[in-house]
DNA sequence: CGATGAGTTGAGAGCAATCAAGATGGGTGG
DNA sequence: CCACCCATCTTGATTGCTCTCAACTCATCG
């Protein structure tokens, strides 16, 4: 059931993956593993969580909610993303499994304790926030500047790129042709997480359909023919940006 | 002309907060100040960027441009906020001094080798990120989700609790009244903030103005009669968010 | 086989962008 | 001291993108 951190699949992207042998004992001594079901809720804002995590698998959502209702995806966690604020057990978030998630967690005292006894863990968690802030400021011009049909393509482009990365491929644009992408979302969370409305998402999916950027099969599965493509409908500037 | 760090503005909520009296004097040896003018560029995106800093005095922007002009600013520093990447010498991001500005500098390798012996530093930088990070989510939201006068009434709200926080006054909200706000950006400055255009943004202030939402004494100086009555205009839960 | 949730498509409305003039105000030079 | 200039800001008219409201399709599951 639960898998020793050596042999996890995770463990050379996740906060862990500067870790050596011993700090790794240490993990594994005060690590759970906890599932939810596709829609169940890790957390809401304003209650406790008791535990950070690292996502093995599956994909979950941050989510803002303002009062009449309009919500706003703010974070989406994919494997060996880093969930939760070592210091703060409340969460600022709404916190949601958007498909089924399996999540590494850490009871707070032993992380924070470690976290402050080991420089690499410490460190290595830096460096993710860092990289967290810079993908927040990619999404920040995503929502303020770019149309919807950029801002699906980019979304697209996104999930590629991550699919890469976990499966160690090269991350280079040219390497990505034809490649088929699993969306792990529905059109309402992408839309929350594209500051659109669901309709518009779908809209704009038909319409990269057909234009021929894209084609699908079933709804969930996107076949991207030709990256550079892809590339030029979102907007961005033609170097890949940062890496993940 | 440079202030020892004892005796500086913002030592008390800087990068150098937690720093005990031997830690500041490594970083007073290696720290040096530089003036910009409203307007000049800090560093390019893709540009090295030599030093990190402590902002002093003044405002600076970051910003990030699409290859036809379309530009987002993506992040806003205030006195005592952190600029640069520790171990990323290039830039990801255009830094513009939105006034004149202040900087306290620190060299990378020394800064950088401050930051690995001593958890002090490296915790509040930690810290600091996660703080940067809520801020951008909150601004996610903003951008994703809120409306022209909804997105001025919250970039007033902001710019009034920084100034609170930095009087060391209390930031709850029944003390602001009254209080008038500086405006430190032009309103094209505003609207690349806000993903507005620059019409928008000042037909929205004429709009809070003729409604009686806030007051003007020249083009840059907002007063707030009633404070309560910008955050419902703003769209915000009435608690006052997290803390800055 | 009806019920349900997810997704698609259409028609119309509304908000902010765009295009286009003016207004304001601080600084400079005659 | 005044006239002019330039950047900044304001205001108006129109356009266009996305939202809203609504109907419909499709697959899945009791």
């Amino acid at each position: 059931m639960q898998v020793p951190c050596a042999d996890c699949p995770i463990r050379y992207r996740a906060v862990c993956a500067t870790c050596e042998a011993g700090d790794l004992d240490r993990l594994d001594a005060s690590k759970y593993y906890r599932r939810y079901q596709a829609g169940q809720t890790v957390a809401l804002a304003g209650g406790r969580m008791e535990f950070v995590a690292s996502v093995v698998s599956g994909v979950a959502g941050l989510s803002q909610t303002m009062e009449d209702g309009r919500t706003q995806m703010v974070g989406l966690l994919l494997p060996s993303d880093f969930l939760g604020r070592p210091g703060r057990v409340v969460s600022a978030y709404d916190v949601t499994a958007l498909s089924d998630l399996l999540l590494c967690c850490f009871r707070r005292k032993p992380f924070e304790d470690l976290l402050r006894s080991n420089p690499r863990i410490s460190g290595r968690l830096l460096d993710m926030t860092l990289d967290d802030l810079d993908a927040a400021r990619e999404w920040l011009l995503l929502l303020g500047r770019k149309s919807a049909r950029e801002k699906i393509a980019s979304f697209l482009m996104i999930l590629a790129r991550r699919n890469a990365a976990l499966r160690q491929a090269d991350p280079a644009d040219t390497a990505l042709d034809g490649m088929d992408i699993e969306l792990p979302l529905t059109r309402e969370a992408m839309a929350d997480y594209l500051g659109l409305t669901l309709e518009t998402v779908s809209r704009q999916i038909s319409a990269l359909k057909r234009d021929g950027v894209i084609r699908l099969s079933g709804k969930r599965q996107v076949i991207v023919p030709d990256f550079a493509r892809l590339v030029a409908e979102s907007g961005d500037d033609s170097d890949g940006g940062l890496p993940i």
